[in-house]
DNA sequence: GACATATTTAGACGATTGTATAAATATCTA
DNA sequence: TAGATATTTATACAATCGTCTAAATATGTC
């Protein structure tokens, strides 16, 4: 399990961009107008997230459009399950 | 869901510290142990650990026991599910 | 090409973090 | 009480982090 994976959920601000791209895709401008910070920094941000492979970023034109990486989510809920979990699941599946 | 506990998983050490709690309780000399670091710097992450609820501490005699907290993973558990989850439960429980 | 829009990259700065050493606290034994 | 062991707390410091502004890059339009 990477290091920069955790380190990208460390911050509210990326968890915040993680739970808006559960909606749907967004590009980097809609996903900046959201947040009360410069969009340089929010840009920065995405760019820790690509890294950690948590999203996926593509050129669209003039906009570049994030979109969730789920199969890393899999992972980690993968990690707390194995290590930790036990009877953990939740119990919210059938 | 506290902003404290993704700051706690973001370091590799503690997250070393929680594997080996895994197993069976530890005090926090046996934890400190395993590290190649100082025990005060153990000892500090062990705080950050319990002040993420992450851990428990006991004090038995000289020493001062951890367990894992079990109930606070089942709880990151389903944050990742209910959010990003979906179909990702894992597929390795029946 | 020139200009506007969208986004990233570069550099700087204060805040937080992980670590270390030293001192303090708590328990046990004699 | 004194001394040994176990652990935490205090303080300091270098490294990392989140944010900012300004400059650079990429695309679209005229």
């Amino acid at each position: 399990m990477d290091d920069s994976l955790f380190r990208a959920l460390a911050d509210p601000t990326r968890r915040k961009i993680l739970e808006l791209l559960t909606q749907h895709s967004l590009t980097a401008g809609e996903i900046a107008e959201q947040f009360p910070i410069a969009f340089a920094s929010v840009s920065h941000h995405l760019g820790v997230l690509k890294a950690a492979d948590l999203v996926a970023a593509e050129r669209e034109g003039q906009f570049i459009r994030y979109r969730l990486n789920t199969t890393v989510f899999q992972e980690v809920v993968r990690y707390f399950m194995t290590r930790f979990g036990g009877d953990g699941e939740g119990g919210q599946h059938a």
